[in-house]
DNA sequence: AAGAATGTCAACCGCGTAAGA
DNA sequence: CTCTTACGCGGTTGACATTCT
């Protein structure tokens, strides 16, 4: 037994919008606004349209102040710093962009960034070690502290005051991390001389145990970081970042923190 | 030039939840 | 308090465009 549908899908017209009836909802919802309810809406604006789509076409495209494609340096920097932290939470991260949707971003993210991001993770170097998993290097994240990146989200931000959601968990991968890049300006991994995030194959893991001691890390130079999750010198953790030399990691799954 | 593969993005689907009856 | 309704969200789909072979 299936959820009741919204509307009466035989009563109504689906797929793409023709011009006629993107006037007809955009001179209802200037004149009137949605009236509150976008069930209703539909039929007092004349279309055979579900209140559900008339409600996305408008967000999504009619909008006045809605801005398509062209997405600068800058927003792409700040979407990469807001997954980092609060995951797919495209109408969260959409509403510190002026005049982006949450359906805009997230495709962007689906179908350019990430793809931007794995690419250059693929051309990091993966260290192959005597006894698996191999060692990943990571990309130097930018020389900042939180307090910094805080500062830069301030400059780039319609709201600054983010709060970084924190998780106890025991494992981690490289893809759990992603450093807040977000005042590289041009190119976000450009410090990384060419590299990227972590590499997403996921085949790097380290168990944390009861405390950030257990996490290790080495300078791999060359603006890179080797991380070495058996052994080596310390990491410094607050909680909710991971400090390495030259930056902080952020928990790429909101879920995440370290212990 | 044509077909296949891949990329893009608008639109849909269904779940979670807030609000009101 | 419970039930119903509508909204908002994230995930997914599918049509169209573009690039590749």
């Amino acid at each position: 037994m299936g959820r009741t549908p919204c509307c009466d899908r035989a009563a109504v017209k689906r797929g793409p919008w023709s011009p006629e009836e993107d006037d007809a909802l955009r001179t209802y919802v200037q004149r009137h606004g949605s009236g509150g309810n976008w069930i209703a809406m539909p039929k007092k604006a004349g279309l055979k349209r579900c209140g559900k789509s008339c409600r996305l076409r408008w967000l999504n495209y009619l909008r006045p102040d809605i801005r398509h494609g062209g997405f600068t340096d800058e927003e792409d920097a700040v979407i990469i710093s807001l997954y980092s932290q609060l995951g797919s939470k495209w109408s969260l991260i959409a509403s510190q962009l002026e005049g982006r949707t949450d359906n805009d971003v997230k495709n962007y993210w689906n179908t350019k960034l990430k793809k931007r991001l794995l690419a250059a993770a693929a051309t990091a170097d993966v260290v192959s070690t005597p006894s698996p998993p191999p060692i990943l290097r990571l990309p130097a994240a930018p020389f900042l502290t939180p307090a910094a990146t805080t500062t830069a989200h301030a400059s780039l931000l319609r709201f600054p005051s983010l709060a970084i959601p924190t998780v106890k968990t025991e494992t981690y991968t490289c893809d759990d991390f992603l450093a807040p890049a977000v005042l590289l300006g041009d190119d976000p991994f450009a410090a990384a001389g060419g590299s990227a995030d972590a590499a997403a194959d996921g085949s790097t893991s380290a168990s944390a145990g009861s405390s950030a001691s257990n996490w290790s890390a080495d300078n791999g130079g060359e603006g890179s970081f080797l991380l070495d999750f058996c052994a080596g010198s310390d990491l410094g953790s607050a909680g909710d970042h991971l400090q390495l030399p030259g930056g902080y990691y952020y928990p790429l799954d909101p879920s995440l923190s370290l212990v």
